[in-house]
DNA sequence: GTCGAAATTACCGTTAAAGATAAATTTCCT
DNA sequence: AGGAAATTTATCTTTAACGGTAATTTCGAC
């Protein structure tokens, strides 16, 4: 965690985090007791301040019941275009 | 890094890595240079035996010249098949 | 069967993630 | 403004990622 790349990363990922988890009006107590997180790591992984390990991401995002590729997804390039809107799924959030 | 489905998703992703890698004829230790993570750490990772941060993907996703998130994408499933997710939510049952 | 490249495993040392707790700060509501 | 909730920051401890190195192991070619 040094390169300026990664803190962007990092930065974007925590954005998405949080902007998911405002949309369930959950707060960093709730996330944190849905994810077995504390609220302070919750916070730190929020704010790209920390660099958390794929199994944190996972539990995150099975929490906020996103699947764990959208919170990582730069915005070069986003997950295949020949998949469509999962149809079974998360209609959460109107993400552009 | 305990649960089960943790340890399926660190099998997964690292199964992913080693087949890119494969396709594109490279030794760990090649990888190792271009990602600057050491051959027996990729190793871990490739066999589902680490846990790896979220910058590291990263280095390996773009070594390997591929979206981070194609390295994650999980089998559009996380949740369980058996229980659909209750329209409002993954409520916080007692919590809230 | 031997040789050598590639990969796995096993150490060790450093660094950082993560939990817990508490304190400080910000945000929001009346 | 005041107060409560939410978030951030700070410490401290435990655990694990990561690099380095070396020792195995595996596997294909000869």
């Amino acid at each position: 965690m040094v390169d300026d790349a990664e803190k962007k990363l990092l930065a974007d990922v925590g954005y998405r985090i949080r902007e998911t988890r405002a949309t369930q009006s959950l707060s960093l107590e709730q996330l944190a007791r849905l994810t077995g997180i504390s609220a302070p790591a919750l916070s730190l992984i929020e704010t790209g301040k920390r660099d958390p390990r794929l199994t944190t991401l996972k539990r995150i995002a099975d929490a906020l019941r996103v699947p764990p590729a959208t919170l990582i997804a730069d915005d070069s390039d986003t997950v295949e275009p020949s998949a469509p809107a999962p149809s079974g799924g998360y209609d959460l959030g109107e993400y552009q």
